[in-house]
DNA sequence: CAATCATATGAACGAACGTTCATTAACTAC
DNA sequence: GTAGTTAATGAACGTTCGTTCATATGATTG
């Protein structure tokens, strides 16, 4: 909370004007937080569309938001464990809902056959674990550009899903 | 401490007859964790044969290891920031140690073409988290075996490779 | 047997932590 | 201009934390 504070300029006292506790906090930055994240998915994607292209819309999106958002990202990842009820639940849910959206695109691929895995689900996570993992190496000012970062990520991502590439 | 110290069945202050702090615990595990993980690598791998043969015996045992060890594997990954000199600049050498055999194999399978991916570094740390992130939801009283965990990790991350299946 | 060593203990320490609260200052509304 | 709301402050609180240390106990060694 000291830290908060200075970082806000403020004196530790004074943040309790404006929150509860420390949990509050958490839970206020992780929720919206999982708002900015899933709003954009759904400015990012398309309605419909052919399953690899809201596939590919989906990969790119994720990754394009964690490189641009590497602490939050990493927040919402590893801090879950820091989360005491009321407001975990609400997080939980709002990130299984994100999570739902890759599955259903997986789940609908593989019924067509555009895709392969033996189990949608764990692919889910593994693709999302594979994304959101740039966050604890790249870094802006580093040897390799965004965009192919962002690029090599995408590629592996929709290999992993043994995507058919015309 | 307290909490180590209870585990173990001893008081807190005993501890300081075998660490010198917490620091040196921290340091202590994560050096012989990569000791393991490095000693089971080795003892996994063929020393030599096809690059494809090579590739799924690192990835079935990166991932398997981190199934039996979410504990430990699930530290090495997250709480690397905790670590502080000297003791961070040796476990930080050993991860990148054991990275590079996977960076080594993907680079040659690239020159061979028997993979494909622009950037193998990008694709090592992509695989790595991809298996590692297996910790943070796998429960080995789960719906799902752990045979077929692996098998779909193993299979999802081949392809992410590339791999040109017969 | 005496001396040394290794290990465990309880008490205490200073520091850091999240939080509370009475007080003060500044802005807003009637 | 006065009353009421909002927000910032310094001081203090009770905990928890990592750590120290004098002391006790048991095993090992000469």
């Amino acid at each position: 909370m000291r830290d908060i504070a200075g970082a806000v300029g403020v004196r530790p006292s004074a943040i309790y004007n404006h929150f509860a506790g420390k949990q509050e906090i958490l839970v206020e930055l992780m929720r919206e937080t999982m708002e900015a994240i899933s709003a954009g998915l759904a400015e990012a994607m398309s309605q419909d569309g052919p399953l690899d292209i809201l596939l590919e819309q989906f990969l790119r999106f994720h990754i394009a938001f964690h490189i641009d958002n590497p602490q939050v990202g990493f927040l919402s990842y590893m801090e879950l464990r820091s989360l005491e009820e009321p407001g975990k639940a609400d997080v939980l849910a709002m990130r299984d809902a994100y999570e739902s959206k890759l599955r259903a695109i997986l789940y609908e691929g593989q019924k067509a056959g555009v895709f392969q895995s033996d189990h949608p689900d764990i692919l889910a996570r593994a693709i999302l674990a594979m994304l959101t993992g740039v966050t604890v190496w790249y870094r802006p000012d580093g040897a390799l550009q965004r965009e192919e970062v962002i690029d090599s990520y995408v590629k592996a991502a929709l290999r992993s899903a043994g995507l058919k590439k015309e």
